[in-house]
RNA sequence: GCGAAAGUGGCGGAAUUGGCAGACGCGCCAGACUUAGGAUCUGGUACCGAAAGGUGUGGGGGUUCGAGUCCCCCCUUUCGCACCA
């Protein structure tokens, strides 16, 4: 090793060796527990920035802690590379889609190689590469062998910006995923994947990972499902053989409807109108309001309630109250049935539809109390309580007015009534979902084409298996019309039915690219198989993902796809376990401020606030760079940007380095024996600072409190530049003790900069490296981490007032009357009536004098 | 509007979960290095006060011998959801 720390040299010479050496391979004939470590695979935009940075940053500590503890560790990489950018490239520049993404895979390789990441590269993988893409294909046919995989018209998400349809997941909110434009609604012939099947499972199954996965990213996840308990219930429309079938979970609620209302789109709506005199009206009406949802942009305002009665009546199967039948803008086709029973008296939106329009308002829940709850049925009068009530009521209760339910809880009503229905026919309870199925097409190039074909005599065929993969062609016109450029191909286009062997057509829709990121850690495991996407006796070493590390944006699109995904190769007996990762981290972004003002934001090119890593790695080392963005916060917290902390971390670790240059040659010279001589105090001390240090850290790492373990670190070599030993005059047990403490520094300091570590390990005397041995990873002993002795502080009435000193194993009646015995304690409790004394064995007393 | 989380020095953040508030770092201040300093080293750094001492974890109340930590009300910020029947 040099004199002076020369990060480039020390990462350089490093990162060679790693690579020569294989030292990051995952093997599959290793006797070690195994370990698998991931990131989120990143889109090879180009250039990495810092939020990879930190991300890879995490995932690297991890695996080189696992890996130091004597870990088999998988810890992969590759390349999300189907997708927008690279298409967008080719509009504006003219660019070929994959050049580009090629391109970019080798400079942003080169970015991670010089941070020194830890990766196993023998296993990478990129989406847009056939013999990738070949197995989106396969798992696509295997969905739709099984009825997951299907294709209708329906109003898809489309973005104006990016001309291109987005799924559920990517239009949350209302605006692109992307790039934040408000969503339009389209009518178009998609794929979708049945997601929806699973929707029961994505709640319940959550169960198995609350444990490890953020509760944030669950709860998402939960409302996104949007399960929900209720009833279906069928109210038969008047002089007609219809019926309009309503969902509510508030079914203790129905003899308070006053109205039926349907949405604008429900198709049941042109035939209720046929005999009806308000026909045009209440046509013209719904066609309003199926215009504006298409079109809807100014999401932040609620819009106002409107709509039209219809002049057709239902009859409530409840009361038999015959109520008339409205269209409003208000009711959501997508969700339930597409109509609701308006209960205004008992829920906020049917009572501002209500005092609207002057629909009558009708009490039927009465709050509970005690003894309500035990009560006989109340008289049942059909009154109209629109005078009285200026909210609606939407708590449980009691019922009224509720024929033969009246007095009963809404809880046991709403069981009751719901049974009842169904005796008699007439509804059934029912749990429904806010999740719809992920619709996959894209009308794009740069995706896996869907493997099918369309032939006039056979209709819609599979691609065989074996005429997988469907390669994409190797360019196409790219006109960013919205019109998928590879039905401008002739020769992609046009081939033969695989049946009939006549002209067919394929299809041109390509694969939605989160169909690429839903399996591809599986794809790690086994990446050159041909015959399956992976191995299932493989991955079942590996699997589930032991900890997996991203950010959170993806908390409703890759992370609830991953999870459907994972359950469906369950289901076609390629895995054997329901959830795919175990723990999850989301860390927090990278944000720096935006030019002069006082706004911090992620980085970004467009902002011009962006940090390139390549200039922190050129000035400050990868080591340096690596350490702070660890160090500077906690990982799921936002790490706001600053020049000035790299700079302490690069101190931090030449200081180390200065140190362990000054003792090199008394330590690579010397045994590691323990000495014969006794240790002195101030040895002792050290050795229980290294001792508390390894126990701080080792535990740290399993909740990934990496900041505080960085900072336990410099407390231990602050310990150390305190110790003062010369190393030309240092007793053997001095040398001990500081030996001792340098390599459990060397070593712990290696997850987060491994390139000095290793140096600074070779220049202790250890040749061969840090992963030479099974096991590194120092462990604490508790017996030199405990303290020799104890400084207890001493309150009086609550208040520090002085501190004793106390053996760790003090009894408390020892400890009490030390602190009884304190001089500046009797001052203050001198004519005092001692109350009563708190003991806190080994913490603290505290005297409570009457004053 | 609904829901969730969070408010600790100039800044990022610690605090063994009810027991010494401010670890560690950044910044700042002072000093040393017989020149320079955007290098390095040493010391200091919550606030008020000359000191003794007092005050202090968004504000107000409460529980407790003891509250950053628990409970109630309020304020602020961030995030999520957007008529989900």
């Amino acid at each position: 090793m040099d004199e002076k720390y020369f990060p480039e040299q020390i990462e350089n010479k490093w990162q060679q060796r790693w690579s020569e050496t294989g030292a990051f391979e995952a093997r599959e004939n290793d006797s070690r527990p195994r370990f698998y470590a991931l990131e989120m695979l990143p889109y090879p935009s180009g250039f990495l920035h810092m939020g990879h940075v930190r991300n890879y940053a995490i995932g690297d500590a991890l695996a080189w802690f696992k890996r130091l503890q004597g870990f088999n560790v998988m810890h992969p990489i590759g390349w999300d590379s189907f997708g927008q950018p690279a298409e967008q490239a080719a509009i504006k520049r003219g660019v070929n889609p994959r050049d580009w993404t090629e391109e970019n895979i080798v400079h942003m390789r080169g970015q991670l190689q010089r941070l020194g990441i830890s990766y196993d590269w023998s296993r990478e993988i990129a989406a847009h590469r056939p013999e990738y893409y070949k197995w989106d294909q396969w798992f696509f046919l295997k969905m739709l062998e099984r009825g997951l995989a299907y294709k209708k018209v329906s109003q898809v998400n489309w973005c104006p910006k990016e001309q291109t349809v987005l799924s559920n997941e990517q239009s949350s909110g209302g605006i692109c995923w992307r790039c934040g434009t408000p969503v339009e609604k389209r009518d178009l012939e998609q794929w979708f994947l049945r997601i929806t099947d699973y929707a029961e499972q994505l709640v319940a199954d959550m169960k198995q990972i609350e444990a490890g996965w953020p509760e944030k990213v669950l709860k998402r996840q939960s409302d996104w499902v949007g399960r929900s308990e209720g009833a279906f219930i069928d109210f038969a429309v008047k002089d007609s053989d219809k019926k309009i079938r309503v969902f509510t979970t508030r079914i203790d609620t129905i003899y308070g409807a006053t109205a039926v209302v349907l949405s604008a789109e429900h198709p049941l709506l042109p035939e209720l109108l046929k005999d009806s005199a308000l026909k045009s009206d209440v046509e013209t009406f719904a066609e309003k309001v199926r215009n504006e949802k298409a079109i809807r942009t100014d999401l932040a305002e609620e819009v106002e309630k409107e709509g039209l009665n219809t002049g057709v009546l239902a009859i409530n199967p409840f009361s038999g109250d015959t109520l008339p039948v409205w269209v409003a803008n208000y009711v959501l086709l997508e969700y339930g049935t597409g109509a609701v029973m308006s209960v205004p008296a008992h829920d906020e939106r049917d009572f501002e539809f209500a005092q609207k329009y002057s629909l009558p308002i009708r009490q039927v829940i009465a709050p509970a109390t005690h003894d309500q709850l035990r009560s006989e049925p109340v008289a049942t009068t059909a009154g109209d309580s629109s005078a009285e009530m200026k909210h609606s009521f939407t708590d449980y209760g009691v019922l009224i007015n509720s024929g033969e339910w009246g007095g009963k809880p809404s809880d046991v009503a709403i069981k009751e009534m719901a049974a009842h229905a169904q005796q008699n026919g007439f509804g059934e309870a029912a749990v429904t979902y806010r999740i719809r199925d992920w619709g996959v097409s894209r009308q794009r190039f740069w995706g896996a084409p869907v493997p099918v074909i369309y032939c006039d005599n056979c209709g819609m065929v599979p691609v065989p298996y074996d005429q997988l993969p469907v390669v994409l062609p190797q360019t196409a016109a790219f006109t960013g019309t919205g019109e998928s450029p590879l039905a401008g191909v002739a020769e992609f286009v046009n081939t033969t039915c695989a049946n009939c062997n006549g002209p067919a057509r394929r299809e041109t829709d390509t694969m939605d690219t989160f169909v690429d990121s839903s399996w591809y850690f599986f794809r790690y495991l086994d990446p050159q198989n041909t015959n399956a996407p992976f191995d299932p006796e493989i991955a079942k070493q590996w699997t589930p993902v032991d900890q997996y590390i991203g950010g959170d944006s993806h908390a409703v699109m890759h992370l609830i796809y991953t999870r459907f995904w994972n359950k469906f190769m369950r289901d076609i007996g390629m895995v054997s376990f329901d959830e795919p990762v175990k723990r999850l981290l989301t860390q927090g972004m990278v944000t720096n401020r935006v030019g002069d003002t006082d706004e911090w934001k992620a980085m970004s090119k467009s902002l011009g606030n962006g940090v390139d890593p390549d200039e922190m790695i050129a000035a400050f080392g990868a080591d340096a760079a690596r350490l702070f963005v660890l160090f500077a916060a906690p990982v799921e917290n936002e790490l706001r940007w600053s020049d000035t902390g790299i700079e302490g971390a690069v101190r931090f670790l030449r200081r180390v380095y200065t140190m362990i240059w000054k003792w090199q040659q008394r330590l690579a010279t010397g045994g590691g024996e323990p000495p014969a001589t006794e240790f002195s105090s101030e040895a002792r001390t050290l050795r229980r600072k290294t001792h508390q240090t390894i126990a701080k850290i080792t535990s740290d790492f399993e909740q990934l409190h990496l900041n505080t373990s960085v900072a336990a670190l410099m407390e231990l070599f602050n310990q150390l530049s305190d110790f003062n030993a010369d190393p030309a005059r240092a007793s053997d047990a001095d040398v001990f003790a500081v030996r001792e403490a340098l390599e459990a520094l060397v070593v712990m300091l290696t997850p987060f900069s491994p390139h000095i570590a290793e140096e600074m390990w070779e220049g202790l005397g250890h040749p061969g490296g840090l992963l030479a041995e099974a096991r590194r990873w120092p462990i604490a002993d508790p017996e030199l981490a405990r303290r020799e002795e104890l400084e207890i502080p001493v309150q009086v009435n609550g208040k520090l007032r002085s501190r004793v000193i106390a053996a760790p194993d003090v009894s408390e009646d020892d400890l009490r009357a030390a602190a009884l015995a304190d001089d500046r304690v009797r001052s203050l409790i001198d004519g005092h009536e001692v109350v009563k004394v708190i003991v806190v064995p080994r913490r603290l007393v505290n005297i409570v004098i009457k004053s």
